[in-house]
DNA sequence: AATTAGCACTCGAGTTAAGTGAGTGCTAAC
DNA sequence: GTTAGCACTCACTTAACTCGAGTGCTAATT
């Protein structure tokens, strides 16, 4: 059986109705609201073929349609057509830009709160991960006789502390000019693989400082594992509860659940990166996580600098406004990366405000 | 009336009952369960009395009774007994300890999770608040010709990173040199309010850096800022639906909007702060949030360092298990102390380690 | 005077049965 | 190939009914 033109039609009508109502679409009801010029039992029988063929299901035997997994996805990759913000959506982006979002949770949590609010989904974004980044510069802060802070700043000026104890700590000039040296020997190294060599030198040039050395290479490593331990941001998850679909309590106790685990949607968010900055749509049971088989999540990344990228995502029932979610997602990558550019480069802006 | 011996009793063993069953509890239960001697319509007489009262409900007419928030009230401030760790408990405690938590979000997230997993309700952590506390040293991080990181240590060894924009930065070199005039001029300073004298002798000192000196003011009280715009952590939101008492979509539904909005648990977490260490118990409408009115959250704060204090609270039911709650609450209070200690302090161990 | 047994009564929860209506599949006619 | 017509299905709603846990009251008992 082939997909005629006129099922493709139908089929999109069904989603479009389906996506609208949450409640099954009849033959009859196509046949009104749409202009097909076609009965209710013509409609019928290529519902029926359309079913015959995977793309729509009959929750019950005397029930309307309902797109399936597969339904969805023939209409996401060849039926849905791109759709323009509108200019409520676009305002909405434009006076984030506006607000000076100076650290990067704030940034993604403000982020994720946008989101939600715009699209009635719920959104979960993943701060960056640096990967194969270089180190720019080290810092040694001597807090007391032991304690020292190891401050590493990575290339796109992301900077993170990581507090040591040592038996024996150099004064503050002292470590000045460690620090000196160690930048020295280190900087450019990618910061999970710093070559033998550079860290040999390490060595001949401060003969006797083994113990920081050691406490600073483990810093490095830490910095790149922790954000592999990728922090999630979740936001809207009340919005998700909202739809019909959840009303029953135990699938929304579940998914709930899901969300606060955090685990497997990690997978699924890193899972994107992979595959460069199209957005990724996956529908069902697509996704693998049992408990999300009545959503969908749209997914894309977004970029801090070279080797730094996060993932956002939304997530929605099924029946989501994919249209929607794809242009907001795709616009809001660019409002991203043009705050992060003001983030680095402000002070033109600041000398016009004042 | 007054409340007699027997009439305590009783109610102690309807609260018992209902804190176990989550059913209204009838006076036959009441008279076949608990050794009373009495017969159920004596009991059923008594109940009476307690309801008119105050202590007890009943849902409708031809139903058991169940403790009202003024009932649980006496209970918790009177009738409660102290409760000790059970072994399972100190264990779990225990293991806490061991694991290397070197950085403040992973304690918190780690403690709001074990919070959860013991105790199976909901758990909510703010991170400490800084407050009056001093400045114990500032470094300035040179990263490319306009940006700068100014890291900011506060006594407590809390440290804190701010990113500012310069028209001009000096080099490495001198800008340590001017940390070093900074911390002289601003060490000791309370974090929200130099003295201006400070800020006097920092100007003379330094002439011609206002705008490192002016960012390095408003980085100061970021920090402080920053910290008031507390994180919560949030654990185990997933627990709290599992109770009978929130099988009820709709109200499922509004309390994970509470929990998600925020705000609202915000200012009753640091509502205790000032109540010094003792523990804090809001029973129902006690907590003044109406989508909260069947949950009871039980409070306490916890120290990190002089004037930097953070807040645990644990939210059930109102029928929870207040005393399990109290005893581990505290338990874990003790358990932070000793893990903060311990990372201030760690080298001792390690040495053993080794 | 306090306690208890006995009993009528209440009311939510669960069960059953009938009715409704949206929707289907099939067949025969157009 | 399309459509009208019709029997059939099945979730959902409503109402009536039953069940039982629990109460409140009264009269008898201790």
């Amino acid at each position: 059986m082939s997909l005629s033109e006129r099922k493709v039609k139908i089929l999109q009508a069904i989603i479009n109705d389906y996506i609208a109502t949450a409640e099954p679409v009849g033959s009859r009801t196509i046949a009104k609201k749409y202009d097909f010029g076609l009965s209710s039992a013509t409609i019928r029988n290529e519902m029926s073929d359309l079913e015959e063929m995977g793309f729509i299901i009959q929750p019950h035997a005397s029930s309307g349609r309902i797109p399936s997994d597969l339904g969805y996805r023939l209409y996401v990759d060849s039926l849905m057509q791109q759709r323009d913000l509108v200019e409520n959506e676009k305002s909405f982006l434009h006076g984030m830009i506006s607000e000076n979002v100076n650290q990067i949770e704030y940034l993604m949590e403000e982020t994720a709160k946008m989101l939600s609010a715009m699209t009635n989904y719920t959104t979960i974004i993943s701060e960056p991960i640096i990967k194969s980044t270089r180190l720019k510069k080290i810092h040694f802060m001597r807090l007391d006789e032991k304690n020292v802070m190891i401050i590493i700043a990575a290339e796109g000026n992301i900077v993170k502390n990581h507090m040591a104890k040592m038996d024996y700590l150099p004064n503050d000039d002292e470590l000045y000019s460690i620090s000196g040296v160690v930048n020295q020997c280190l900087e450019g190294q990618i910061m999970e693989s710093i070559e033998l060599e550079a860290i040999e030198k390490l060595h001949k040039n401060l003969p006797g400082y083994d113990e920081l050395i050691t406490a600073t290479l483990k810093a490095m490593q830490k910095t790149v594992k922790s954000s592999e331990n990728l922090q999630l941001h979740l936001s809207g998850a009340k919005n998700i509860l909202a739809f019909p679909e959840f009303s029953d309590v135990q699938k929304a106790k579940s998914l709930i659940q899901t969300l606060e685990d955090k685990e497997s949607l990690k997978n699924l968010l890193t899972a994107n990166t992979v595959d460069g900055d199209e957005v990724q749509i996956y529908i069902g049971n697509e996704s693998g996580i049992e408990e999300m088989k009545d959503c969908s999540i749209i997914t894309t990344s977004y970029k801090f600098a070279d080797n730094i990228t996060g993932t956002i995502g939304i997530l929605g029932p099924t029946r989501m406004n994919y249209s929607q979610v794809v242009s907001v997602l795709n616009g809001m990558v660019k409002n991203i990366e043009v705050v992060v550019k003001n983030l680095n480069n402000q002070n033109d802006k600041e000398k016009n405000d004042s």
